[in-house]
DNA sequence: TATGCATTTGCAACTGATTTGCAACTTGTC
DNA sequence: GACAAGTTGCAAATCAGTTGCAAATGCATA
């Protein structure tokens, strides 16, 4: 059984209608190891369903977000770009010479946001954090 | 001396002509404790100002983050956000029902971001975080 | 305190990303 | 297979921000 298939009887669990379109960009999604945006995605779609419309591609990323299936980044400027929901939260680091991207987590963290967030009434939906970086010198 | 004069006196030293609309708009943001976007900043200069233009706005924007005189917040899915550069960093708590900013630092978390980043010899030029909140039932 | 011209302005039209109204068309169910 | 409800493609709309242009203005200099 595949990714996409997985993804497809999860969706289908929730009660989504898996259309021919949907199929497609399942497909896709789940064979990208990158993080492609709604346009980036619509061209590869297209390849299995020419008549694919871009308006479908963003419908069903909304969709696909609303069930958990799919993550949405927003990187300053440019536009929303996905991934595949994985399991492991991360954050990034991002090396501001190379443009490389580490993930990474600490539970440490984590505790402390959700601990300061509490102290003032409030509990955590999501959290953004980047940390830009650059190597040290040796 | 005003935050407004101090603005200014540092805009005209770096060589930014102060026209009166640039003016109304350093007036508004020096005495904004929120943080407003540009055309909530529009609408208040315009109290003083009231042909000040948006594009105008926008571009005067643009111009004092070059100079480094505000921050631009890019928080999810909302307009940029605006504040005046202060000294002290700070991160932010966006209430994601009624898109209020809160501020706060932790030392704590600082201090573990810089400690990953060293573990796998990086030191952290910049970094941004962002929780999205929501007021816990009381 | 007047002059000149580069900068800035207001307007309107434009952009890029995303959303929406609507009639036609599928999907999943019975 | 038939039917109701969910989905689609298209075009037009929206939203945030940008840009071209001619007129207006800041400010360095005289």
């Amino acid at each position: 059984m595949t990714k996409a298939d997985d993804l497809t009887q999860a969706l289908r669990d929730a009660g989504v209608r898996i259309t021919r379109q949907r199929a497609a960009l399942l497909t896709v999604i789940a064979g990208a190891d990158d993080h492609p945006d709604a346009v980036e995605l619509h061209r590869r779609a297209s390849k299995d369903m020419p008549s694919l419309s871009l308006s479908t591609v963003y419908r069903t990323l909304t969709a696909l977000e609303d069930q958990g299936v799919i993550q949405r980044h927003q990187f300053d400027g440019t536009p929303s770009r996905f991934e595949k929901a994985e399991d492991d939260h991360h954050d990034h680091m991002i090396d501001v010479d190379t443009g490389e991207v580490i993930e990474f987590c600490s539970d440490r963290i984590e505790q402390l946001q959700t601990e300061l967030a509490a102290e003032i009434g409030y509990e955590i939906v999501h959290h953004r954090m980047e940390l830009y970086v650059r190597k040290k010198d040796a």
